[in-house]
RNA sequence: GCGAGUGUGGCGAAAUUGGCAGACGCACUAGACUUAGGAUCUAGCGCCGAAAGGCAUGGGGGUUCAAGUCCCUUCACUCGCACCA
């Protein structure tokens, strides 16, 4: 008996086709369900492994659910709109629409021959004039409420695709689609207001059961920062420069000012700096850097101090320098910062660049451990001390005491004298302690700390405020240390990369990690110093404390900053949606009358980008020339498209009523089908697809035509299917596998089944011919066991048939696709080992394969006559009491180590258990001579003899 | 730099959440059946060892009767974000 894979799959598509199989109603009794995967872009080289992969995984969920009497959406269609068709369109001198009816034909046609159950009645383009007419009129409903404008800004242009990319699209500083450096360029652009709904898409996420990974992909996006504005002063002028900081805290420890090049605060008091030649200067050679240099070559800190001006403290009313630097972004925050050198990195190199001075404003506080943690019961002393680092004039090593008494390793330290400074007192103590005498130290470290700790040598609790020092041996000289010292402690040299695991004091080993890592900013977190009215509170006090002060006085307030920012949504190309807008000299910007959408695509010639940074449609005079839709003047239309991720924004909707002319879709099915239950996509789209849609949905929403929020309740998504060796698959690489030869030679049951126990669904998994020949041998099997059939009623191994339903169809449900295979050939093997097989242990195998192999499942499901078409079928249920067996292998250890195994009746109890392992032999030889301390016994598991 | 994730046989991977590490599959080895095998079946298959046994989940340490799983530390790779104040 055998089969032909090709013929059994036609067979079964026809059937599903013409039965309508997966037409999912919007009338219906049933319990709504909806699953949705990404629409593909229609590109032309057709389909690809891992479309098959997120495919065949939504389907067998779907096929699942369907099964267990759900009324399931499971829709398809095609994101059309974009640049490749556009490319072929030019190259070949067709109408996109043509290309892209092509694409989209060869694609459908590849769905199909994998047997995946969408329901084809829904099926549209976002390039269908039908379609993009609800895009078109959803966009000026975004305009009548406000959420969309015109503006000249900067923006990121691609000189290779001629067009304005959104900041999503040109990420890392480079064209999301052909790669080429984007560089900034001043143009008129619509934008949407997606910043107004930055704090709505963070707390949405709430209302959303998304994969961990995703839902952190978004909250960085939106990238919010709780922090502060303060208006400085500008002395001698009526200015305020204000500024965002996160750490207001730090205001004490400002020492200069930097503003963006392109910060208004230059052109207003121009007339006051002094150096404006210079500054001019620097602003073109900012600019002049693309936004990659901008970021990639961030190491070397470049600037201006613009002269003449200073700007105010409000605290202290101290003056202190403005400069520009091209690492303040003017989109983000105020475009100008206040820096505080000594805590901030960025600030710090910028300081030691141009000699700025730095004030530290926080000390690093420790507090002891162990034995030094601070006593309540005794009194505190106030010290300040110097703390000497001191190398050796020829090795590699530094200078440290140990002490006899309490045997702790430290570096040289003593208290400041009155009227002392830290390096005298650093030679002093260096001397007294070790008489080492021929020294030199001419560098002060930075920053101070605090050091908090029980004192045991004096029996008392020490707060110190310590000043380290650093210097070296000019050589081993010495004069005789007092007896007092020498009885104290010991001198030892301890090498450089030994000082981080010896020191005794974590003060000393901090200090220790700075000697070695060298000087920076003090990032820490730590008590403030110099700072008045904050003085020696943590950071969270502070802040707080200082945001009262600034509110207080009218210097500045609380204030949130987001890096989401407004999405730029003109394109300069030709195929997108129009937009519909109509320009008129007298009344402004005038949306398109409803009733005349949608502004459909001229069919023209020529599509090429210009190079003057227009459209290609405002060469069409006779499309963009149109009366007035208020005046009846003549007027111009918009001549900028959509980007393409408007149509996908909402194609979700659309599905719950595809072919609707009369709305976007009605109020009746938003009702029913609600929100997307289950929705896969690639990890790609996981931060611009997902917040987009989300930020639409949520606009929809807020204006009252959505009946949710959050549009998606589930988002998952699928690893890649890589080449064989393990390279993302590519024409260049010579590794793309073609679905369709597989397909042809193995069919779509047997590829199917492999891509769903390739691996774990979320991760990347490579492509491997003989795991797809190991599915497809499976598969085979699966067709023979059908020769062992008995005319028995009832199941042959109860057990396993209920263990396996519940695994199958659990795993099914959390995508675990890969083990749910597995447990489908354990059955598998188990049956074979059987003389024969009753019906109905045959139908739970295939109905349980069925979501995955769906065709030759159907066939074998009527050609042994076990009943009506699975697809029509329903989802076996088992019985929980029935999934365990009545006996298992007891283990039996001793001391951990597995020494024996005892098949037992599952209902043994601890009592029996117990005794049985001590009745084995091995046990008795591995405990013999031996003390039982103890057993666990742990209850259809196994049995511990603890033995000494 | 920050954030997240991954690391288990020759390979893809499992491991009811702390309880026999390596299920299932591939590859490989031996055998059977065959005119033939890229078919099918049977057996074997982490490493060392003749065996008893020992060693094994990137490395090191810890908690525990028991660790792939928990804690600390370290290394490697992958992916996001990146002068975001």
């Amino acid at each position: 008996m055998n089969y032909l894979a090709h013929d059994i799959e036609k067979k079964w598509q026809h059937y599903w086709q013409n039965n309508h199989t997966f037409e999912a109603s919007n009338d219906s009794e049933k319990e709504k369900y909806y699953i949705l995967v990404e629409f593909p872009y229609p590109s032309g080289s057709g389909l690809h492994v891992g479309h098959v992969r997120s495919y065949t995984a939504l389907d067998a969920y779907a096929r699942m659910k369907r099964m267990q009497g759900f009324n399931v959406l499971f829709p398809m269609g095609w994101d059309a709109f974009g640049a490749p068709a556009e490319q072929y369109a030019i190259k070949n001198h067709i109408h996109p629409k043509e290309a892209v009816q092509e694409n989209i034909k060869t694609f459908k046609g590849q769905i199909q021959d994998l047997g995946i159950s969408f329901d084809w009645s829904r099926e549209f383009a976002t390039t269908d004039p039908e379609y993009y007419k609800w895009t078109q009129w959803q966009f000026l409903q975004f305009y009548k409420h406000n959420m969309a404008y015109k503006t000249r800004k900067d923006i990121n242009w691609c000189p290779n695709c001629k067009t304005g990319l959104s900041n999503e699209d040109a990420s890392g500083g480079v064209c999301e689609r052909c790669g080429t450096k984007v560089v900034q360029k001043e143009k008129e652009q619509w934008m949407l207001r997606m910043s107004d709904y930055a704090e709505d898409l963070l707390t949405g996420l709430d209302d959303t059961k998304f994969a961990d990974r995703i839902k952190l992909g978004q909250i960085n996006w939106i990238g919010k920062s709780k922090g502060a504005e303060v208006d400085f002063k500008v002395a001698d002028t009526d200015q305020l420069l204000t500024v965002y900081t996160t750490r207001p805290d730090t205001l004490f420890g400002v020492t200069f000012m930097v503003v963006a090049p392109e910060h208004p605060i230059i052109e207003t008091l121009k007339d006051k700096i002094t150096n404006m030649d210079e500054v001019v200067k620097y602003q073109a050679f900012a600019k002049s850097k693309t936004e990659f240099e901008r970021t990639e070559l961030a190491k070397d800190k470049t600037g201006v101090q613009l002269k003449g001006l200073m700007a105010i403290n409000p605290l202290n009313n101290t003056k202190i320098p403005i400069w520009i630097s091209d690492y303040v972004m003017m989109s983000y925050g105020t475009g100008a910062i206040m820096a505080v050198p000594a805590h901030d990195d960025r600030d710090y190199e910028f300081a030691k660049k141009f000699n700025i001075p730095i004030i530290q404003v926080i000390a690093k506080s420790f507090t002891g451990t162990g034995d030094s943690k601070m006593r309540a019961d005794k009194p505190v002393t106030n010290r300040e001390v110097v703390n000497a680092i001191i190398k050796h004039p020829t090795e590699n090593k530094y200078l440290c005491v140990r002490n006899k008494k309490f045997n702790w390793l430290n570096f040289v330290m003593g208290g400041i004298e009155e009227g002392e400074t830290p390096i005298r007192a650093g030679i002093r103590e260096v001397i007294e302690e070790t008489g080492y005498n021929d020294i030199t130290i001419e560098k002060e470290m930075e920053f101070i700390y605090f050091d908090n700790f029980y004192a045991a040598h004096k029996d008392v609790n020490r707060h110190i405020t310590c000043y380290t020092v650093i210097g070296e041996l000019n050589s081993l000289n010495t004069v005789e240390r007092s007896e007092e010292e020498a009885a104290l402690a010991d001198v030892e040299w301890v090498a450089e990369d030994e000082l981080l695991e010896k020191l005794t004091t974590e003060a000393h080993r901090y200090d220790a990690s700075r000697l070695i890592n060298g000087e920076g900013a003090l990032t820490d977190e730590g008590v403030h110093i110099n700072s008045d009215f904050v003085n020696e509170l943590t950071k969270q006090e502070a802040i707080d404390t200082m945001l009262a002060y600034l509110d207080k006085n009218k210097l500045g307030r609380a204030k949130t900053n987001y890096r989401l920012q407004d999405w730029i949504f003109s394109r300069q190309r030709f195929w997108g949606e129009p937009i519909p807008l109509i320009h008129c000299d007298d009344c402004g910007w005038v949306p398109v009358p409803e009733e005349e959408l949608p502004v459909l695509l001229p069919d023209v010639a020529e599509y090429e980008p210009t190079d003057d940074g227009e459209s290609p449609l405002a060469n069409i005079t006779e499309w963009v020339n149109t009366p007035c839709p208020k005046c009846g003047k003549m007027a111009k239309r918009e001549t900028d498209t959509m980007p393409n991720w408007a149509g996908s924004s909402w194609y979700f909707l659309r599905y719950m009523n595809a072919h609707n002319a009369s709305a976007f879709v009605s109020p009746e099915a938003l009702k029913y089908w609600g929100k997307v239950n289950w929705y896969n996509g690639g990890m790609e789209h996981t931060t611009r697809h997902l917040l987009y849609a989300r930020f639409w949905n949520q606009f929809l929403y807020n204006i009252g035509l959505v009946p949710n929020k959050e549009p998606f309740e589930i988002r998952v998504s699928h690893g890649m299917i890589l080449g064989s060796n393990g390279e993302k698959m590519s024409k260049s690489r010579g590794n793309v596998i073609n679905p369709d030869d597989i397909v042809k030679e193995m069919g779509a049951d047997a590829l199917r089944t492999y891509e769903m126990f390739i691996g774990d669904y979320e991760k990347d998994a490579a492509w491997s011919t003989n795991g797809l020949k190991g599915c497809k041998k499976f598969l085979d099997r699966i067709w023979r066991i059908q020769e062992k059939l008995n005319d028995k009623d009832g199941y042959t191994n109860e057990i396993l048939v209920n263990k396996t339903i519940k695994k199958v169809t659990n795993d099914l449900a959390n995508m675990k696709y890969n083990t749910a295979v597995s447990a489908l050939m354990i059955m598998l093997n188990e049956y074979e080992k059987q003389d024969s097989i009753t019906k109905d242990d045959l139908r739970i195998l295939v109905h349980l394969l069925n979501p995955i192999a769906p065709h030759i499942t159907e066939e074998i499901n009527e050609v042994s006559a076990l009943g009506k078409p699975l697809c029509e079928s329903t989802w076996p249920s088992y019985d929980d009491s029935k999934t365990i067996d009545d006996s298992y292998e007891m283990v039996v250890q001793v001391n951990g180590k597995v020494r024996g195994k005892i098949e037992v009746a599952t209902d043994t109890n601890k009592e029996e258990m117990e005794s049985l392992a001590k009745g084995l032999d091995n046990v008795k030889v591995h405990t013999a001579n031996k003390e039982i301390i103890k057993i666990i016994v742990v209850p259809k598991k196994l049995v511990n003899i603890v033995v000494k």
